[in-house]
DNA sequence: CTCCGATACTTGAGGCCCTCAACGTCCTGA
DNA sequence: TCAGGACGTTGAGGGCCTCAAGTATCGGAG
């Protein structure tokens, strides 16, 4: 591949780093925040994906939740009792139920991405520039996957 | 893509960049590689936790895990019953089971850490002087939490 | 030494989620 | 029309989680 005799390229200590972040500082940071509204990851999850004003098809939800449609069930099911979302039918094609958000649903939504996007402190103690740069280039280094 | 970074400090793109990452595409990479070797998450994370030749006590294992103790029986049973880890006595308190690697287990663990560790290849594609950039700059922003 | 409050691990109930297989219903194209 | 897909659901089997309760064991106050 590259010469990394003496080196090492840094990748894999950025790596380790991200991993490290990703599977246990984030992931704790996260299910905190969510255990907090009562939600689960795939609720959490399902939440994100389904946008107010905007009906998909359980087979969509499915999709960005990237598991099997059997789940989608279950999940659905326990947000409804909630009243959260509500399953409705498509029109066209009786085999597909749509779902959407309810006011409440919306409003739980916006309260689970309002404390998502909040960003830990340690990211505002750099200076901005620096933010600017590190931004950018997570962005290349990320992007093309 | 919006044009409001000129004043919003950047640090909540950064930190949107790393949520989306880490709850999706690590995640998702992180699962395939256990899911490979027959691991479950915290199976995976207990591997990674209990070095070989370093036995630990269940109760460290669950504080690694950041889980309560009642969880541990169950995945040490599992594990155990795959021939990964062995219980055995701790020497001055008849309280405690020790947790140690068996052959088997310490070269899961070392297959699973090999391939947890190879970094995707858009990382590598990066200019080695804006890797140790970037390197840098995850370390001041994400050490002091 | 005795007693009693911690500590270490286990068990069980109640839930949520996952995979996979098997349905019933509903399209759709040859 | 009709066979093969696609959509959503159900059920079995398994893993993990929380919380509460139970069994040994330890260790310090009296």
């Amino acid at each position: 591949m590259t010469a990394k005799a003496e080196t090492e390229a840094p990748a894999r200590e950025i790596w380790g780093l991200l991993l490290e972040l990703s599977m246990s500082r984030m992931r704790r940071r996260f299910l905190h925040t969510i255990t907090d509204l009562g939600l689960s990851f795939p609720q959490a999850h399902a939440l994100k994906v389904l946008r107010p004003g905007h009906p998909i098809a359980m087979r969509e939800l499915a999709d960005g939740l990237h598991c099997d449609p059997s789940n989608i069930t279950g999940i659905v099911d326990r947000l409804g009792d909630r009243g959260l979302v509500e399953r409705g039918s498509a029109p066209g094609d009786r085999r597909v139920k749509t779902l959407m958000l309810t006011e409440e649903g919306a409003a739980l939504r916006m309260r689970l991405l309002d404390r998502l996007s909040e960003p830990p402190p340690g990211l505002g103690k750099l200076p901005v520039d620096e933010q600017r740069q590190l931004r950018d280039l997570l962005r290349r280094a990320l992007l093309d996957d």
